[in-house]
DNA sequence: TCAACGCATTGACTTTGCTCAATGAAGGCA
DNA sequence: TGCCTTCATTGAGCAAAGTCAATGCGTTGA
């Protein structure tokens, strides 16, 4: 994990469009105590039940989020993309391992500082309420793809999550011959994991979806989507 | 919906654990402006899309969430249970109808005065985040439980978390025999839609785990689990 | 009291998806 | 270059779950 050295403008507000309307000063100070980290694919950030003392934004790329259970096993519970925040302020701490499904990069602080920040700054503190409202409306939007019955649904309603909610990360979307690229940026294992579903019937489901003429698989990774 | 008329003493603080933390001058401001309300089963409290102006806790009962689709069949999403916040502050409409599951009791606030507080109180205002974040968690248990590839697996994944959570509902936990009783809150169609299965397969779910020893089906709505 | 309704259950059948096993395809490394 | 590992795919067989239809059961309401 590489720690790039900060910009001197105002990195902290270029990166993370949400936090455009924090003062001057706070955003200043966020500036102080941020890092930039780049993650490659498949490099740890934290492992859950770590004395995992940081918090931070995506700002480009994906981070996976896996709980592990009593037995060990690691389960797959969601995808990070730009925009998303992680970690626990005010609290204990965190629940999930996180780590890089792509080349990633995030903006990060130290618990504490940020904390202190918080409790200064009332539209910061509004901007992160926010932000928390809006990640639990789209937990809601997933459980409705989680709970259709088939696994072709399911991966249907995963597709059209990544078409909505990831055109923020770069290189993810492309054209061919004009109809939109996907590319998906986890193995089968871990959409299978994510869906509630085997690494076999995901890959069935999408060739079932390519039969109907839904989309075309360019590679294992790279699907056109034929009708939005 | 009935409007209880407010006791004189600190209900809001006694109705909501969690605000046990908030300064006192906060408390009586909370109480001035907090209503009761109570639903009979079946009731709703608002379809989404709503000029809904409210935000509340539940005091005890279990309200059902549910999500209206283009086609305009519901989708329930999530339960609440005493503890468990509705409403946004800051931001747009709800997305979510709300209906009561079972009789259940409220505590709402009109968004602009709980609002107008949250600005003032940093103590309710973290206590609020806070809130917000342990709904993210639950999130994404549950996204373990509904990720379980077998109708059976989800089935059980959510009488435990019935047990776990639910424990604050009045009448919904009894004893019988010495063996714990749980009434299920909830018709089988809509267990069924939370689970993404159907009303018959969760049906035979049931009598599944019963053949298995694992529960007895003591009325359809209430079941006595044998070890936990 | 009896009919009508809603809901849970059961049965028979079909489809879907899991399991196990084998084959292919792509990328890393000597 | 060629081997090796990893991942996606495919096939066959079986178990699980969806579908359709019918039955039972308790409650409501005339």
């Amino acid at each position: 994990m590489s720690v790039v050295p900060k910009k001197t403008g105002t990195c902290v507000s270029s990166m993370i469009p949400e936090l455009a309307h924090v003062p001057e000063d706070i955003l200043a100070e966020l500036n102080q105590i941020c890092q930039v980290r780049k993650l490659d694919a498949g490099q740890v950030l934290t492992d859950a039940g770590d004395a995992f003392d940081t918090v931070g934004f995506v700002t480009d790329g994906i981070l996976r989020m896996q709980k592990t259970l009593p037995d060990g096993r690691q389960h797959v519970v969601g995808l990070l993309v730009p925009g998303d925040m992680f970690g626990r302020v005010f609290d204990g701490p965190m629940q999930f391992a996180l780590e890089a499904a792509i080349e990633s990069t995030l903006l990060t602080f130290r618990r504490g500082p940020f904390e202190a920040l918080l409790s200064r700054s009332p539209a910061l503190d509004r901007i992160i309420l926010l932000q928390f409202l809006t990640e639990i409306d789209r937990s809601r939007d997933w459980m409705i793809v989680l709970s259709n019955p088939r696994v072709r649904g399911r991966l249907a309603g995963f597709l059209l999550t990544l078409c909505s909610r990831f055109q923020t990360v770069e290189n993810l979307f492309g054209t061919m011959n004009g109809r939109l690229t996907v590319r998906i940026p986890i193995s089968r294992a871990d959409v299978a994991h994510l869906l509630g579903a085997r690494p076999e019937s995901i890959s069935r489901a999408f060739h079932a979806l390519a039969d109907d003429g839904l989309l075309e698989i360019i590679r294992p990774d790279l699907v056109a989507i034929d009708s939005l």
